[in-house]
DNA sequence: AATTTTATTTAGATTTATCTAACTTTATTA
DNA sequence: TAATAAAGTTAGATAAATCTAAATAAAATT
């Protein structure tokens, strides 16, 4: 049994890992979990003792198999609870993530599998977000170029199909970074340009930029 | 705001001081609480700290009304959650406690209020334990033990003081569930044991069996 | 390549909740 | 009432999760 605290830990690199889809570094999860890097060495260390993930010092960590399965398994439920709090007790869905940050901790197998029941088996979250089966297995959400987003449909960034340096440069100064969440105003007609609302912030974004950036629509 | 910790020691001293309708001593609590009394006498200084108990050494420890409202509020958290368990996941009612002793902690506010809603303000639970409104009020039906009913008295029962599961699947086993009217044919002189008229069956129930089960008589 | 900056780790404390072992107080009983 | 038993407390340790400050490693820059 893993304590609150690494269930924790664990979901934050996984949720970092399928961003970055590699190593996770230290401040990285630091940040996340409002936390000193040095707090998160020594978790580090206790989570590999355990087997939960694979790290060497210096170069951060990925999950193993039992780690993925343990974090997997958070998601789920945290998924779960978020459906069942919107759909059942008529939540918002901007009003249901703190609350199932502390549901999901909740140790009851059979808890989650009559939830899943009572919920008709559901395939994805209030947010979209795909929620594993009992098994760990989901259906990975269909990706789309963020230039096929249609005027207010958002969507988050997820990867890129061009890795240069001078491209990931100009994302970062434009901070259409992974994870970021973007909604489309208008595609400009003339020149196949973007609007976009990033972060609260209008930009323009040429035909080129916005059909490599890979987005998970929200 | 208290840790989980210290919400079960509330809630224990809280369920004790029913019992006895006194003060509520360290060993009673380290009992219950599964823990050792020098622990139990640790906390205790720490709640007198937080004026959530009246700690007096040596003499035991009396809930003050903010303790009191603290461990009335855990009480209507899990008796909801439990109702709720029964009622819309179809758990039985010998399998909910362990659920409800983790679900109760989750700290919600707007939570519990949805499911109150949701569940229609229901007045008692699965086990016929009143649930506290919002405020912290209660009916107190005014009930009796049924080792303490005289013959040819009957009664309903309407709630039990013991929620291990053994104990309520035993009561399963010899019928004598919530709402199941019962005749006193006699208390046996020798141990205590009662023999009852249950749905018109007879049967044996030992002392400690019966002066779990409480009744409203009829 | 040397220097500076950033990222990470180590060492040593702190807090919470627990423990054991020894001691003290209160209750019981002979 | 003196001895014994039971109940409760204190002192000192331990484990989990965190912290600050200092040290070290890796990356970036001049």
């Amino acid at each position: 049994m893993e304590s609150y605290t690494e269930e924790n830990y664990l979901k934050v690199i996984y949720h970092l890992s399928n961003l970055t889809t590699g190593t996770v570094q230290t401040n990285a999860i630091a940040d996340k979990i409002q936390t000193r890097p040095a707090s998160v060495t020594d978790m580090m260390k206790k989570l590999a003792e355990k087997q939960l993930i694979n790290y060497v010092k210096y170069q951060g960590v990925t999950l193993t198999e039992k780690g993925k399965a343990t974090a997997v398994n958070i998601v789920r439920k945290h998924r779960l609870w978020e459906l069942f709090l919107v759909n059942t007790l008529n939540f918002k869905w901007d009003e249901v993530h703190e609350i199932a940050e502390e549901l999901e901790h909740v140790n009851s197998p059979l808890l989650i599998e009559r939830l899943d029941e009572y919920l008709g088996y559901p395939k994805s979250d209030p947010h979209g977000d795909p929620i594993p089966d009992k098994n760990g297995n989901f259906d990975s959400p269909a990706l789309i170029k963020l230039s096929k987003l249609k005027p207010a449909e958002k969507g988050i960034v997820v990867g890129v199909s061009e890795h240069s340096s001078s491209f990931l440069k100009y994302l970062d100064k434009i901070k259409l970074t992974l994870g970021t969440s973007v909604e489309m105003i208008e595609v400009i007609e003339f020149d196949g340009s973007v609007d976009l609302l990033i972060e609260d912030t209008r930009k323009n974004v040429s035909r080129e930029v916005a059909s490599h950036i890979l987005m998970r629509t929200t």
